[in-house]
DNA sequence: GACTAATAGGAAGATATCTGCCTATTATAG
DNA sequence: CTATAATAGGCAGATATCTTCCTATTAGTC
């Protein structure tokens, strides 16, 4: 949809937030599938199905220094027996972006947004 | 469906042909994956969907001394970029139940099969 | 021959990530 | 203000395995 530079999309906001939110909660990292939970829990369950959109909005984040990631050691999800996850953490450009975005696009529309309305 | 102890199932029989088949092509190996595909691909498309038949026919089996199995090397997978596989292969006593099958359940089955219509 | 007990089969979903395709949306050029 | 260019969003599916339900089928009993 063609970007205008500097400013995040709401979900980018939204993956920004919950990721600090997590990093207070004493996850230092995440990982794409919690952040699909948390995020559908919030948003008034618009599904957000088939987190293709997710992790792409991820890779656009990493590419763009709001994120940095790395795999997770192999051996450890063998032992918990389930897929490899991909750590990410917000970085110092990413926190900034988040706090000069444009708040009316964010907390407030995680609970009882007022004014623009999503479909 | 209540067993007969010492039979094959049509799917158990096609597991272990299809897994001595791929032997006799190199694979001393085989997951459960890829013989859902090449089932797929003989048995006339009976898709086989949502694997978890297959996966149950493969655990029964090697409780039942059939098959054998080990986890794959969670570095291997890593490189590879997928999801880590199980890693079977058929045991004399697998290879031996399936000779002492009956062999209209088997090859016949496979194409263009007579008599015992599947549904 | 009918009934029952037991298990096989099938659908669906959890766990994770990623790619391709098509449509929707938006910023900017005109 | 509109047309266009570009990218975001959503759906589907690939890659693997496993679990939980519910239904279908069959072996063996009476």
């Amino acid at each position: 949809m063609r970007r205008k530079p500097g400013t995040l999309l709401p979900l980018e906001a939204m993956i920004l937030e919950t990721a600090i939110d997590l990093r207070r909660r004493g996850d230092e990292e995440f990982h794409g599938f919690a952040v699909a939970k948390e995020i559908a829990e919030r948003a008034e369950a618009r599904t957000l199905t088939a987190h293709g959109t997710l992790y792409k909005a991820l890779g656009r984040m990493q590419r763009a220094g709001l994120l940095e990631s790395r795999w997770e050691d192999p051996e450890v999800a063998a032992t918990e027996g389930r897929p490899r996850r991909r750590l990410y953490h917000v970085t110092g450009l990413g926190a900034q972006a988040l706090s000069a975005s444009d708040p009316i696009r964010r907390s407030p529309a995680i609970q009882g947004r007022r004014g623009l309305a999503p479909s």
